[in-house]
DNA sequence: TTGTACGCGTTATCAA
DNA sequence: TTGATAACGCGTACAA
C-alpha cells in the first residue's frame, strides 16, 4: 500500500519541514552551490518522507528550459516510421528529454495545429518527419526561437538542419541496370498525397526514362493493402509481364500476393521493388527487394543533431542517410 | 519569408500595445467574461500583429492543468503498440490533449524512471501499457492524484481504470478443439520477459491441457524474428507435424517460413496461430490464423476513459477487449 | 466591462 | 553556507 499524497507536496512545505528556506532546498535539488552536509541529508530525507517531486513546470518556467521535444510524424501505424520514433527516444532517454508526440494524419490542418500547440508548450526542440508541413511552416518553428530537425528534407537556417534521404541516385542506376538488360518498361505507383518523399522519387523514375528515351507507366493506387491487392488481380488478367515500383513494403506485398494468386511467376514474370523497406521485407515470402535506409538510425541521428543544435554546437546542419539497394527474392538481379 | 520574434511575446506586451490590463487580454484568450467587442478586436489584432502565443507552462501551472497525457509502452516497435497509439493519438487530438511518450524498451529502471518523469510533468493522466510494471508501481500514480488507465490489465481503485484482454476464453476453445478432432499435442512458444499478457495466455494453455489430461509442450523462443527462424529450421529436422502457438505474427511467420523452408506443408504438417493478430496476418503467406483484438480501438477507449475519469465521470472503470478467432490458412479449422 | 493584486512552484540574484 | 525576494507568464477573485 502507497502512502497517500492528497494534495502535491511544493517546495515550500519541505523547507518548513526541514526547517530551512526553499532556497536550501533548491539548491539541495539542483546540487547547485554547496550545501553543509547536515542541512543536505535532513532535507534529503524530508524530501524522501514526503514523496516530494519538484514540478517540472515551474522549474521550466523559472528556467525557460523544458528539456522536452516535439516530434510530428503523419501517423504511428507505419513500421518505418514508428522504427524512427523508437530512435528519437531512445536517444531522448539518454539525454534526459521528455518526447511529445503529434501526428497529422496527412491533414494539413492537423498538422498546423501540431505547430501552434507545439509552440504553447515551450519544447526546447522540434523533430519533423511530416509532408504536409511546407519549409514556411518549418520556419515557423524557427521564428520563435524553437530549433528544428526536418527529416526528409534539405532546409537549413540559424536553427533548422536537416536530414535528406537518397533515394534517388540508387533509383536510377536500378532503373539503368534494367535497360541494360534489355528489358520493358517498369511501372510507378503513384498513390495520392503521399507525400514529398514518393513524389520525389517518382520525379526522379520519370527524369531517368526520360534521359534514355524510354517508356514509362505510371499506376495510380490506393496507399492501402488491400485495395491495392484488388487493383492488382484485376490488372494481372490483362498483364502478364511488369516490373512494379511500390513505395512501401505492405503495398509491394499486395503485388506480390495478387501475383501469386493469379498464378504469375515473381520474379520470372512479375519484378516488384519497395522504396521504403523494413524488416517486413525479408519476412514476407518472397522476400522484396528494397532500398533500405535504417530508419532507427535516423531517428537517433536526428535526435544527435537536435541536442547539438539546442546546445549551438551543430557544425554540419545536413547530414543525408543514403538508401543501399537489397536484393531479394522479389526482383530477378 | 516569416517575421522573426526573437523573444517570446508575453501577455504584458500585448496588454500594452493594445492599451488594456493583462486581464482583459486573458480573457480574450480564454473567452471567460464577456468583452467590449471593440476592445476585443483590438486585443486579438494586436496578438495577431505579434505573434503572441500564451505560454503553456504558465497556463498550466495557474490553473493547474495541463491538458496532457503520459503514456507508456515498451516500444514502439510492435505493430500492434502502435497501432494502440495511433488510436490514443486520435482521440486525444479531439479532445485537445497533448501526447507525452515514453517507453520502458523492456526494463524495469526505465520504467519506473518514465513514472518519475510523468509525475513531474503534471500530466492530467496516464495511459499504461508496459508489462514491466507492477500495480503498486501504478496505483503510485494514484497516490499523487493521477488518473491511470491501465491497459492489459485489471486493476481499478478510485483513480485507476482499466482495459483487461479476453484472450484465454478462446485459447482454451481453440484448444478444446484440437483434442476433439484427435490431434495431437501443441507447442506453446515461451518467450523469456516477453510480460504478463504472453504468461497468461501461457497459464491458460498449461491449465487446458491438465484439465483435460493432456500432454503439452513448451518450447523457449527469443523475441525475434531470425532467430525464431533459425531455431525451427533446426527444430524441423526433427520434427514433421507441429501445431505452433507463437505470440505474434512475426513470429509465427518464423515458424511459417521455417517450415515452408524445410518442405513441410502447412498447415496439412505445420499448424501456426498467433495471439496478437495484425494486418500482417493478412498479408503473410500463409495468412496467419490469430485471436484479433482491434488494437486502434483499444487505444481510442482507453483515452475515453481517461477523460472521463479525469472528469469523475467514468462510471465502469472496467472495459473488458474480447478477442476473436480469425481462421485463415495456417490452420486447419 | 475593465483593472488591481495575488497565487501557481520554481530558479536566481543579492545580501547576510 | 544560508535566507529574503524578485522574476517566470499566466488565471482569477475582488474591486472599481
Amino acid at each position: 500500500m502507497s502512502k497517500d499524497y492528497k494534495e502535491r507536496v511544493t517546495i515550500y512545505e519541505v523547507a518548513k519541514a526541514a526547517g530551512v528556506s526553499l532556497a536550501t532546498v533548491s539548491r539541495v535539488i539542483n546540487n547547485t552551490t554547496t550545501v553543509k552536509e547536515e542541512t543536505r541529508d535532513k532535507v534529503l530525507s524530508i524530501i524522501n518522507k514526503l514523496g516530494y517531486k519538484p514540478s517540472g513546470l515551474a522549474q521550466a518556467l523559472a528556467t525557460n528550459k523544458t528539456t522536452s521535444i516535439g516530434i510530428i510524424i503523419p501517423s504511428a501505424n507505419y513500421v518505418y516510421i514508428s522504427n524512427m520514433l523508437n530512435g528519437i527516444i531512445e536517444v531522448c532517454k539518454s539525454k534526459g528529454f521528455t518526447t511529445n508526440l503529434y501526428t497529422s494524419s496527412h491533414s494539413r490542418s492537423d498538422a498546423i495545429e501540431s505547430i501552434e500547440k507545439i509552440i504553447k508548450t515551450h519544447v526546447d526542440g522540434v523533430i519533423v518527419f511530416d509532408d504536409e508541413l511546407s519549409e514556411e511552416d518549418i520556419e515557423l518553428f524557427n521564428s520563435y526561437g524553437v530549433p528544428v530537425v526536418a527529416v526528409n528534407n534539405s532546409i537549413t537556417a540559424s536553427k533548422i538542419a536537416s536530414i535528406p534521404f537518397g533515394y534517388e541516385h540508387v533509383l536510377k542506376n536500378v532503373i539503368k541496370d534494367y535497360f541494360n538488360r534489355g528489358d520493358k518498361k517498369m511501372t510507378f505507383l503513384h498513390v495520392h498525397n503521399a507525400g514529398r518523399l514518393l513524389s520525389r522519387v517518382e520525379n526522379a523514375f520519370i527524369q531517368t526514362h526520360l534521359e534514355n528515351d524510354r517508356e514509362y507507366d505510371i499506376m495510380n493506387c490506393d496507399d492501402s493493402y488491400l485495395r491495392t491487392y484488388q487493383d492488382f488481380l484485376e490488372r494481372f488478367k490483362r498483364v502478364k509481364k511488369e516490373y512494379v515500383i511500390a513505395y512501401r513494403d505492405s503495398i509491394a506485398a499486395a503485388v506480390l500476393n495478387a501475383a501469386a494468386d493469379s498464378g504469375l511467376n515473381v520474379p520470372e514474370n512479375i519484378e516488384v521493388l519497395s522504396i521504403i523497406g523494413t524488416k517486413y521485407s525479408s519476412i514476407i515470402r518472397p522476400t522484396i527487394t528494397n532500398l533500405y535506409i535504417d530508419m532507427q538510425e535516423v531517428g537517433k541521428r536526428a535526435m544527435y543533431m537536435l541536442v547539438d543544435l539546442i546546445n549551438n554546437q551543430l557544425v554540419d546542419k545536413i547530414y543525408k542517410f543514403e538508401s543501399h539497394y537489397v536484393k531479394k527474392d522479389s526482383t530477378r538481379f
